[in-house]
DNA sequence: TCCACTATCGAACAACCTGTTCGGTTATGA
DNA sequence: TCATAACCGAACAGGTTGTTCGATAGTGGA
């Protein structure tokens, strides 16, 4: 009910507009109870992100090819959209869960990568950073309505952008 | 004295944490001046912001050069590290911050693209949230310190993560 | 059924932060 | 010299946070 209450209570006014007092109102529940189960409002957040299960994508590492992940994520985010839009949109937590969301993208992609052949450098660091950077930023952007675009589009436009530029630099090494 | 004192702040407690009363006393200014200046905490970010002068880099639209925003850029960056640091860090007012960012940013893109001969549409659109993307995810790990390459390098790991897949766009056009 | 245990409730509280008001003080510049 | 503007800081009401505490309601085993 915590949980509930706090999504919807972002969609409505923003992540820095809801109180903990707004959402022991909306959740009917005491205040003393909220304390006791969550230590911050923050919390409420996070635990919400931990059951969204953000990482469940590790990806099957198929011969030569790349971004596996992509098109999966797009779909489970689109089954959860209330939910990831209250999470990862520009009304939401942004930072916090954005920097979360880039932490557990850039080792999978880095690692992804490595397999592919990529010499461990730092300018793979920099690659991994635009690759991971292009992929939130269409996510983000998807999730605050910015475009319509179906989850098989998005991972079209997204592999259009970033493949060949990772290929090249794969090639060259 | 007050933008200099919520760019210190910022660096030490990250945003949130800063008080009004916090800026007001490290400024040494009266509560009441403060509030004749500034709106509020949020108004003294952005007037940071506005000094910087994110756009201030109209590209000159170079015959076949794209993205000639992106060195600039870099290098304005490293000339006001400390500002750009609080402004655009995990630690700065990090959502609204990068929301402007961005915003300024996709506009400069999206007319490069046009005025190279890309169609408008809406997957060009989706190719500008990936480039912006990939820009701005270098910069904000740049400024958080995860990376110690230069302004070159930068641009130079910039272009070649996207620019093979943008060409390949406009090159289908 | 009885009982111990646990979860919940909600009122009250201190501490803090915000944004405003107001009378007094200081600087500016014509 | 003096009118104007800027500044100061104390005080204030209103709101938020996180804690405490005694009372109430539910749970599961003996």
């Amino acid at each position: 009910m915590v949980q509930e209450a706090l999504v919807a209570l972002i969609l409505e006014k923003g992540y820095d507009a809801v109180t903990v007092t707004d959402i022991i109102d909306r959740a009917d529940v005491g205040r003393s109870t909220f304390y006791s189960h969550f230590v911050d409002k923050q919390d409420v957040l996070f635990s919400n992100l931990d059951e969204l299960g953000f990482l469940h994508l590790a990806p099957p590492a198929r011969s030569g090819e790349l971004f596996t992940f992509s098109l999966p994520m797009f779909e489970h985010v689109r089954e959860r959209w209330p939910l990831v839009q209250a999470l990862l949109g520009r009304r939401g937590g942004v930072g916090l869960v954005h920097a979360r969301g880039e932490q557990l993208l850039t080792a999978v992609v880095r690692d992804e990568l490595v397999a592919a052949g990529a010499r461990v450098s730092a300018s793979l660091d920099l690659l991994v950073m635009c690759v991971v950077g292009a992929f939130m930023g269409l996510l983000r952007a998807w999730v605050d309505g910015e475009t319509t675009a179906s989850p098989s589009e998005l991972d079209a436009a997204f592999r259009a952008a970033v493949e060949p530029g990772v290929r090249a630099v794969l090639g060259q090494e």
